[in-house]
DNA sequence: AAAAGAGGCAACCGCCCTGTA
DNA sequence: ATACAGGGCGGTTGCCTCTTT
């Protein structure tokens, strides 16, 4: 779907032609890049006509204009696959794109603030603000953002079988606690929280009793 | 039918990381 | 070791469309 701002955003500033891109745009930047390929967005601008920022023709591209990039809705095995990786990795939506073929991070990102927000919190009791649970001593996520532990998302896969196997060692060779080291470096909720979380995905979606098992 | 509000999403901003000179 | 440029990323904005009143 093509949706075209108004008059008032296309506003030159600096020179550079801001807001939305036209067909015609669209059609420039899409036939210069089919001949002359990807080389450097900043000086890009300079030879292919349009007068737009380099960052903004790279955006265009690659949230909107590349042939890989899905335009349909996504399913319900893609919601599954954010909510999953969201709970792991946070707000981090270009790693949480990268496991969804032909989806980008604006896009991961917009559906996740339009739907599964809403959706994650209703459907697992999850909250953005922690409360404790027992006393002080409880494990808490004080902010869920990007903070996730390297070593960790390095061992993140999209095949759940490779992610469980590395729970217990990093890419590393670190011995890692799954339940205590990792969950609460920037995951949206307390331990307890995303462990229920875990369980109630793998009733779902996966056999409930392999894994069980192996995360609790 | 018109107005108001909510939702959806494209695009911008600014920060950060990485590579290079 | 340092400075700079390019690119990537997450947060945010603002316009358009749809729905409700």
């Amino acid at each position: 779907m093509l949706r075209l701002k108004t008059p008032k955003s296309e506003m030159n500033t600096g020179g550079l032609k801001k807001g939305s891109w036209s067909r015609e745009e669209d059609q420039m930047l899409i036939s210069y890049i089919s001949r002359y390929d990807i080389w450097n967005w900043s000086q890009m601008p300079r030879f292919s006509g349009l007068s737009r920022s380099g960052k903004s023709y790279r955006l265009r591209w690659m949230n909107y204009l590349k042939p890989s990039i899905k335009k349909d809705s996504f399913s319900k095995e893609e919601d599954d696959i954010i909510i999953h990786y969201h709970s792991i990795l946070g707000n981090r939506w270009s790693a949480i794109a990268s496991r969804l073929p032909g989806r980008t991070d604006n896009d991961v990102k917009n559906h996740w603030h339009a739907h599964l927000k809403k959706r994650a919190i209703d459907r697992y009791n999850l909250t953005p603000k922690i409360t404790a649970h027992d006393d002080d001593s409880d494990e808490m996520i004080q902010q869920p953002t990007n903070h996730v532990n390297k070593n960790f998302e390095s061992c993140v896969s999209p095949d759940i079988d490779t992610f469980l196997s590395c729970i217990t060692t990093t890419s590393t060779g670190q011995e890692v606690d799954f339940r205590v080291g990792y969950y609460d470096t920037g995951s949206p909720g307390t331990v307890n929280e995303l462990q229920c979380l875990w369980h109630q995905l793998c009733s779902e979606n996966m056999d409930h009793e392999k894994y069980h098992m192996n995360v609790f």
